[in-house]
This record gives structure tokens, sequence and C-alpha cells, in this order.
DNA sequence: CATCAAAAGATTGTCGACAATAATACCAAG
DNA sequence: CTTGGTATTATTGTCGACAATCTTTTGATG
């Protein structure tokens, strides 16, 4: 899902990454940079390298000579990491739609026999189907072609979304569900209907939002 | 457009953008961090964070341990590019026309009669046109109040915007056009349209790129 | 006792030097 | 003369220390 880390700043931005995705770190609290750098032994160069970054995905927010502190999941927060998602991802639908190959198209088909089968194996077990979701959503977005479209989506959202549905303890009662509307999108795309499978995706990712704002108020 | 820059990491960030942007610094040009930081005078410390910055948005491309070189402009990047603001700058409309304040929407008819005189006055002169119809956007899209959309179109595609703008040499006859559909735009606002604000948001643009599409078949 | 100011402490921003990696130049062999 | 490999050079990544800024503590004053 991204280049191997060659430097020690991605090494440390991929744990630093995943430990405030789950939590570890919680969210709203504050970054100490040399606390950090003993922490991963390393200096304070490449980890504030890692900060960077880190901020680009918005899991962390800086302020000069201030410091940086973990972001706070908020429902007004949720709602609008959605409202970008259903827009852009339904962009992406429709550019698969007329970039995709047959062959690529297929191999789609392929993927999605697959989840159908590993998710009849572990039923209700929702790693499995978040982890197939993320990557029906994820090659969507590859097959879009663009490359603006792909680093939003990939690179600087993507980590935030997991973190809400993380945070929020999102165990999905959405599998089966999920999966046929998967499987109609790409009907859509194999059609080469763009506009069907524009619509449809919304459509997924709105239903996926409800279903998140609706555990909120449950919880609270 | 953006918070005033208090440490030197900021300053030398801004020099180096505009350097990008008016193509002082070369597209397509190696990156030399040394000689960066001979010539602003600073150490490469702060200018490695300047250079994550453009990164972000999109002005270089990073290979690590090989450098930085300025982005490339190609046809097929302008495409894409707009397919974004497209369907961005259209979600910020239909979200504005939602969400502002009857109050925010006076003040914005009243900055459009500014630019009506100011453009009468400078007939031609497409700079002032081009501030214009940047803050125009810039309003619509702060209107949407939606973060994350902001940061996108405010702080990662406008710069690489602007350089396609001038480094093509954009002089707009678009001047009257824009006006007008810009008034359009704020009265579909005005009536809490969101839809048809939207509608009319991706046809302004996708006339724009069709614009300059246009000027780049001509000119090569 | 509350409030404000100044000093102490801690944190971030910046610097120059070193280490690791990539780009270049050079030389040898075919 | 071309090609392949090696040595040299230059560039990027990392480090530890210093400077500038902010935060907290402390003390003085109303």
């Amino acid at each position: 899902m991204q280049k191997d880390p060659v430097t020690a700043a991605d090494r440390v931005l991929l744990e630093i990454q995943r430990a405030i995705v789950a939590g570890e770190i919680p969210a709203g609290s504050k970054i100490s940079e040399p606390e950090l750098a003993r922490q991963f032994d390393l200096s304070r160069a490449p980890l504030r390298e890692a900060l960077a970054r880190l901020e680009r995905c918005h899991l962390i927010e800086r302020i000069p000579n201030a410091g940086a502190r973990v972001v706070k999941l908020t429902p007004q927060g949720l709602i609008s990491l959605y409202q970008i998602r259903e827009n852009l991802e339904g962009m992406a639908c429709r550019l698969a739609a007329e970039q995709m190959s047959d062959a690529e198209i297929a191999q789609m088909q392929n993927l999605l026999d697959q989840h159908l089968s590993t998710q009849r194996v572990r039923e209700g077990e929702s790693y499995y189907q978040e982890a197939g979701d993320v990557d029906f959503h994820y090659r969507i977005i590859q097959a879009s072609k663009n490359p603006y479209l792909i680093n939003i989506l990939c690179d600087e959202l993507y980590y935030l979304v997991r973190m809400y549905r993380v945070q929020m303890g999102m165990a999905g009662p959405r599998v089966s569900r999920a999966f046929d509307e998967h499987k109609a999108i790409l009907n859509a795309i194999a059609s080469r209907d763009g506009e069907l499978a524009e619509l449809l995706m919304r459509r997924h990712i709105s239903a996926s939002r409800r279903n998140i704002e609706a555990y909120l108020q449950q919880g609270n």
C-alpha cells in the first residue's frame, strides 16, 4: 500500500502511524519530540520528518513553537471526512468505469469471489471483512488513474478513516450488505456505466456513514 | 491566504513557492539542497522542512536518497488537476449554499460588485481578474466549512493551479464571461439551491479547463 | 487572597558536522 | 571503440548541541 521504508524516518512514521490509529497514543494527547525520540531510539531530525508526514495525513496538528497534538475525533470531523469520501470515491468509480481494462475488471471479480469465500468461513469476524473492504476501495481508487485523487484518498485520508473505525469500535454488522454493494458497483463498472457506478459508490459510503452515526448516538 | 510566516522555514517556503510558480526555478529542474541553503542563507534543516511542504502541495517530487525535482507540467496532469477541482469545488458550492449566512452572502455580492468596477476600469488586464477569480473561489471554498475540503483546495492544489496558469501564459479573454458565471453561481447560493450552485460551478471550471486546453493545442 | 510580573525550566527551531547512499568519473578488458 | 566494473565525488539522511520561543513556577504587590 505504500513504498517500503528505506529511511529511518519512514520506519518510525509507520510505527507512530499505527500507534495513533490503534489509539495507543491517545487522541488529543500532546506529542513530545524528545520523549518519542528516546522511545524509538533515534534523533529528532528523522522524527520531525515523520511528524511532518503525520500532519499531512491529518493524524496530528502542529502549532509553530508550541508542538504537536494527536488529532481529536469528533462527530463533526467524521461527517466532514465522509462528505469528502462520498464525492471523491464516487468520482474514482466513474473514472474507473471509463479507464479499467477488461482484464483488470475480471481480476476485480476474482477478488470479490475470494472475499465471498473467506467471509463465509469467518462469519462476522470484521477484520477480514474490513481488510477486504479496504482492498476493494483501494483498487477502485487506483483504477481511476488520477494521481491527485489517489494521493488524497490513499495517502492523506485513509489513515484517519481507519482511526475513526478502530477507535469507535466499528465491528461491522454491515458485512454481507457491503459485499452485495461491492458486487453491484463492479457490475456497473463492467457495463461501463460510469454514472451508475458513481451513484452506487456514493450510496455505499453514505450507508456506511449512517451506520457509524447510528453507532455513535447509540454509544453515547 | 495563509498564516504569516513566524519561522525561517515558513519564510523560505513562501519564497521558493513563489519562485517555482513563477517559473524562476524551472519546471523539471533538480533541487540542490546545499545550493538553495546557500542561496537563502540558512541551514539545511529549515530548508528540508520547506521542501516537505512543497511536496505536500505537489510543486516538487522527492525520491529517498536521490533528491527532489520541480514537478513537470503536462497536459495529462492538467486534466487530472481540473477533474479534481470540478468535483471538489462543485461540492464546496453545494455546501456553501447550505451553510452560508445571509450576511455572508450579502458580503459576497459586494465583492462581486467591486470586481465589476475594477474590471471595467482595467479592461482586459488579466491580473486583477485572476485575483478576483481566486478571491471568489477562495471564499466559496471557505464557506463550505469542511476543513478537509478547504485544506485540499486552498493548501494542496491551489499553487499548482496557479503554476499551470502562469507558466502557460493564461491571459484570460474569459474575463467577462467568468464574471457572469460567478454572478449566476452566487445567485444560486442566495436562493439556497445547492444542486444548481454545484452544477454551475462545475460548468464554470469545466469551461475554464476547455479554455486552457484550447490554448494548449493552439500554442504547440 | 488574588493578580500580575519576572525568572526558571522545558520545548521547539536552527545549526554545523558526520555517516550512508546514490551519481559520476575513470580505468580495464573485450 | 564500446562495455563493465570500480573508485571517487557529491548529495542526502542523521546526529548532537545551541538559540529562540513558549510554559510554568515563583515571588511580589495590591
